[in-house]
DNA sequence: TAACCATATGTGCTCGTGCACATATTTTGA
DNA sequence: TCAAAATATGTGCACGAGCACATATGGTTA
């Protein structure tokens, strides 16, 4: 009834050889005669062995150091979600030998993510998370990397070109096409709709792009059922300068009905809207569960958050190079995380599922 | 630069004791001389002492076995996605020497529940996951185990009475809101909205009638804008008759535009609108991401799923218990999943990320 | 003061693997 | 035919914690 895990030493006695000679079969380390390794082989089959990894982990005491770059939590409040996930994860992974080291960049200064990097670089670590929207900074360092040939995996923002890195976010595009359906349930035909990138370095980013490209294929599909208007503006932070920029646009087109905001910057856009005394009868499109998002989006103010769960891409980034550095698993490619629709009404079940279950946390480090 | 992690034998050392009296105080087995067990607590503190899980689960060497009670997912494919969880679930703590003995009970038979959950009973496992819809049976159920003293968590059916019972699931009440809301956006004032109950015993059913509630309250709260007209149809199995029935609903109330079918069954309403030709200009929201249902989603048939994910449901149920066995965090309360927005552009992804990362899954056992 | 008991403290083996080193067996060359 | 070299195989310890058992210490009593 109760069938035993089987064991090395199993596989020994049914091959009758030492452990030694199985451990040498099942590495690969050679210097094994033919024959004992086909024996040893056939009873490994057989008997169907599979390493236990608890004493595995435990023998190899190997001590792991992931290193992370991503732009600073106090810049954009956005950054503090993978910053949880991530966090959430070293927890999980310490027992494992696993030590993260973080390295933070100003998200709007592509000088300090090559400082960082090359900072990141010297800690000579065993693998690498990276989150960026520089583009041609990315792949530099990727280059880098790459001559240190340790993994590496991308969030939040997927370079293209990157082949070989692992990527955990958000499918851009569809996201794109998704705000697209979100208008199109909400808003009759023949309006207007604002694509809002703010920010700077709109244009070294490519999936703002992505998500424009999205949102005007959804339409094109769609019989061209709404107008496009594409905006971009840098200094958001400034809400009068926001504001006077936001009234020119609304005097002149007078039918938009639709706001879509690439990023997580919807808030900006509502408060400079009600410091002009702009009324908001607007369907409002933007992401990410950011706080001041989810204020407005209790209001009523935005109507939908898109969500791709920065928190599970920091968590799921770590996992994954784990994966790597423990099992040696390099099936790490692209991994998109689902798009959630938030509204108001379900909301704070998204806000409370945040917090996994210890076990499972632990848990995600071992199965082959 | 490296701090290495404390173990008890340096906790020993800094006490100045040997590591048995070390364990003797974090285990509290008594027999320590109070002024010594001072020191070592001390020594703990100031360290920063945290068990190695990994070496504990190895020196334990025990064996947990987890016996599951859910509906056979031959009766009704939505339970195959509980199932997948749970063997995931298996296939990452089975290192922790974790058994899972599953239990099915044929859906909709009462009977048949109180027999396997007797059997179940038998098999003396050290911790239960349940799934049923029968609400007196599983209080009764709940009886027995309570008498043998071992956890027990629900999932996808929320018996509220069970206070002490770990579940995980929807809050299905705010689902009924959700449901609510999506009409709310895609249909005008002053139309009606049909709610569906399919299938036996809805009335022994606590967490249908919540749906039901929650739509209803979500209607009075925006100035009772739709009529609710609400239903019940046992035999939908059957097309002709489920047919029928339709035409005879649809004939007498012609001014239904909105469809909220209360379970994963949404597709045989589908096909049975489209037998008796009834044209679908409804809009329609529904349940869970089963193959059928997905498949009309995509058509456009079906305008809008709710996805209570349960394979992460069965998958952090095993979790849940198995942080108790291993660690007896006995925290396993109510845990509600997030309630996703399901329509044809985003279907994709949430069918892709039922596969976590090995690693993720793995660790999902230790932190503390 | 020795004998005894109770309590306190220390030691050694175990879990399953990995790896270094020790030992056994075969092959090679003069 | 025997040693040296090459290859094959076996053994012992370590990883960190848990637990059983061995030993030490202090106190009580005859």
């Amino acid at each position: 009834m109760k069938k035993k895990r089987i064991r090395i030493k199993d596989i020994a006695e049914a091959a009758d050889v030492s452990r030694g000679t199985v451990d040498r079969v099942i590495h690969n380390r050679g210097k094994v005669a033919p024959q004992v390794k086909a024996k040893v082989e056939a009873a490994i089959l057989s008997l169907g062995y599979s390493p236990n990894i608890i004493a595995r982990t435990l023998a190899n005491n190997k001590e792991y150091h992931i290193a992370t770059l991503i732009p600073l939590p106090e810049d954009d409040i956005f950054w503090k979600l993978p910053q949880i996930g991530i966090q959430q994860a070293f927890e999980a992974t310490r027992d494992f030998g696993i030590h993260i080291d973080q390295f933070y960049f100003k998200m709007d200064d592509p000088v300090s993510f090559v400082n960082e990097s090359e900072k990141l670089v010297e800690a000579r670590p065993d693998a690498v998370l990276m989150a960026t929207q520089f583009y041609r900074e990315a792949i530099n360092f990727y280059r880098q990397i790459e001559k240190i040939d340790i993994p590496l995996v991308g969030i939040n923002t997927h370079i293209k070109e990157l082949d070989k890195v692992g990527y955990i976010g958000q499918n851009s595009y569809q996201s794109g096409v998704l705000a697209g359906k979100l208008f199109d349930i909400s808003l009759h035909e023949n309006v207007d709709i604002l694509i809002l990138h703010l920010g700077s370095s709109v244009s070294n980013a490519m999936h703002i792009m992505d998500k424009k490209r999205g949102l005007m294929d959804y339409n094109n599909n769609h019989n061209n059922k709404f107008g496009i208007i594409n905006v971009e503006f840098r200094e958001y932070r400034d809400l009068d300068k926001f504001g006077y920029f936001l009234s020119d646009v609304f005097s002149r087109e007078t039918n938009i009905k639709g706001v879509f905001i690439t990023n997580s910057r919807a808030h900006y856009f509502i408060n400079a809207l009600d410091r002009m005394g702009i009324s908001n009868d607007l369907c409002t499109v933007g992401f990410d569960l950011i706080e001041k998002n989810c204020i407005l989006l209790r209001k009523g103010e935005i109507d939908f958050l898109i969500n791709q769960d920065p928190v599970r891409q920091g968590n799921l980034g770590i996992h994954t190079l784990v994966d790597q550095l423990l099992f040696n698993r390099s099936d790490a490619t692209i991994t998109y995380l689902p798009l959630d629709i938030v509204v108001a009404e379900n909301l704070d079940l998204y806000l409370l599922s945040n917090t996994p279950s210890t076990s499972e946390i632990k848990t995600q480090i071992m199965a082959k």
